[in-house]
Parts: C-alpha cells; sequence; structure tokens
DNA sequence: AAACTAACTGCAAGTAGCTTGCAATTAGTC
DNA sequence: GACTAATTGCAAGCTACTTGCAGTTAGTTT
C-alpha cells in the first residue's frame, strides 16, 4: 500500500514530515528510535518526529519496543510483519522471526484475555558466533 | 535460599543497603522499578540503589526489563522464575506466567544461537475483563 | 484559484529517569 | 580495636523524551 494512501485511510493530514516519516519507517526492516529517525530526517524537527510517532502509535501503524534498553524503537506495523525480534548480543542486530505462535499456549495458562504480546530473544547473529 | 548466603556465594560485600534492597527484590513476585524500590527502602539513597542494582545485574541476581514504559523494572532471578509477563492493559498489574516454552521452536526458525529470551504479553486480567 | 481556518511545525524550555564524581563512612581483614 | 579498600550519600550532570506557544500549512470553502 502507497504511504499517501494509508495516511488518508487513517485520517491524518498528509503534511511532509509526516509522510516522509512513514516512508522511513515503512523501508525500514528493523525498528528505529527517534533519533535514528532524525539522523535520516534531518530537516524535520525531533518535537515533530515525536509527535508524529506518538500519532502514528495511536493508530496502529507502528509498535513502540525497548529491547533491553533504555531507548525506546519504533516498528511499521503490518500483516506480514508480526513484532517477534532477535537481537545479537554481540553486534546488537536486530532480526525478525517469522511464524513463531505462542498465544494458544499463553492462553491456556492464564487467565487473561491477551490483547497483545511482543517477545524478544538475545543471543549471537550467524557471523558473531563464528568469532 | 538466605540473602547473607547468597551475597557471600557471589563475592558481594553484605552491607546494610544492599541487605535491604536484596530482600525487598526477593520478596517482590512483580518485577520493581528503582523507584518503587526507593518508596520501600527510603532510608536509601537512589544512588545507591541505582549501584547496587547495577551489581546485582551484573552478578546475574536480577534481570531487567521494560513492560512497553521507558522506565526500567527489575526482577530476582533464580531457577523457578522464568521471566514471561502479561500486563494488564487496564490496570497494569503484572502477573508471572509460568512453564511456557518457545526456544525449540524459534530455534528452529533462525540461524542464531539464542543465549536469552523476554517475552511481554499484554491484556486484560480477570478484573479488568469483567467491567 | 485565492481566502480561510483548524491542525501542524519548529523553537525553546522543561521533566523524568537515570548516571557520575567525590568526600565521608563502613565491612571485613589484620 | 586499628586498618584500608570498597561502598555510601549528596549534589551535579546527562539522555531521552515532553510540552507550550507563535508562526506556517493542508485541505476546505468561496
Amino acid at each position: 500500500m502507497q504511504i499517501k494512501e494509508l495516511l488518508q485511510e487513517k485520517k491524518i493530514k498528509a503534511t511532509k514530515p509526516r509522510y516522509k516519516i512513514a516512508s522511513v519507517l515503512a523501508q525500514s526492516s528493523a525498528p528505529m528510535s527517534l533519533d535514528e529517525i532524525e539522523n535520516v530526517c534531518d530537516d524535520i524537527d525531533f518535537s515533530s518526529i515525536y509527535r508524529t510517532i506518538k500519532l502514528f502509535l495511536q493508530k496502529g501503524m507502528v509498535t513502540e519496543h525497548y529491547f533491553g534498553e533504555k531507548k525506546a524503537k519504533y516498528h511499521f506495523h503490518n500483516e506480514s510483519n508480526h513484532n517477534h525480534f532477535i537481537k545479537c548480543l554481540k553486534c546488537g542486530k536486530l532480526e525478525e522471526i517469522k511464524n513463531v505462535c505462542i498465544i494458544d499456549e499463553v492462553n491456556k495458562k492464564t487467565a487473561f484475555k491477551i490483547i497483545d504480546h511482543y517477545m524478544e530473544f538475545t543471543g549471537l547473529c550467524p557471523d558473531c558466533s563464528k568469532n
């Protein structure tokens, strides 16, 4: 789906900053922090990036994660992307894990009504486990 | 295991602040933030709590988590505790999920060598899903 | 297509949650 | 009980957001 149509669908006024931030996030396979977005969009003020991301979060366009760090990272949300990542202890690389589903098992173990979930795995990527 | 013996085993000088912080964490089933610890240990300076927690982290006595928040929470680590939590969207209550294991499945899906993992589920606890 | 206006942006100042330097204090050894 | 290296409290500093406000802009109305 094109960014323009997505913003229309979500009833978000399509300003230049929003268009650019959405494009950058949509094209990044790895979750990005606010200042990583700022580095790419150096013509946009940090506070505007911050407010745009908050808006995208409310609209369900991005998800927010803390990969064992105090800095939040944001990931463009779509059907094919299920928000399970694995992070390399050595180089910090984040990679998505697809088709892993544990919801049914968790549902059996708890009386909570599960609405969302998030998993984080840490290890060594193939390159780092060699050396 | 007694706190005193644990500190000895980890070769940590058993000062009063450390003893108290370890006791508080060991007795709490829910992960605690630094200022939640400070509220209970109001005679201990915040910076000492901070440094003690960093030490406990290095020694593998506690684990650090961000439950979709920018504030870190710390959880006493032991064999019976496997670090999978579920958080109520409405009241924020955190509850531990036991005996959920997905590591084998993730191992099949990725070339990473998995060293640690962490899962977070969000939903409504039984009380909150009633109202 | 120019005027209108409600929403958005940049700038600057403010806050929360950590993080560190240093002098006074203390646990564990001698 | 004296010694000393490690730990603590205090205060200052830093990082990552967060907010108020006046100028600007997208989308509608004329």
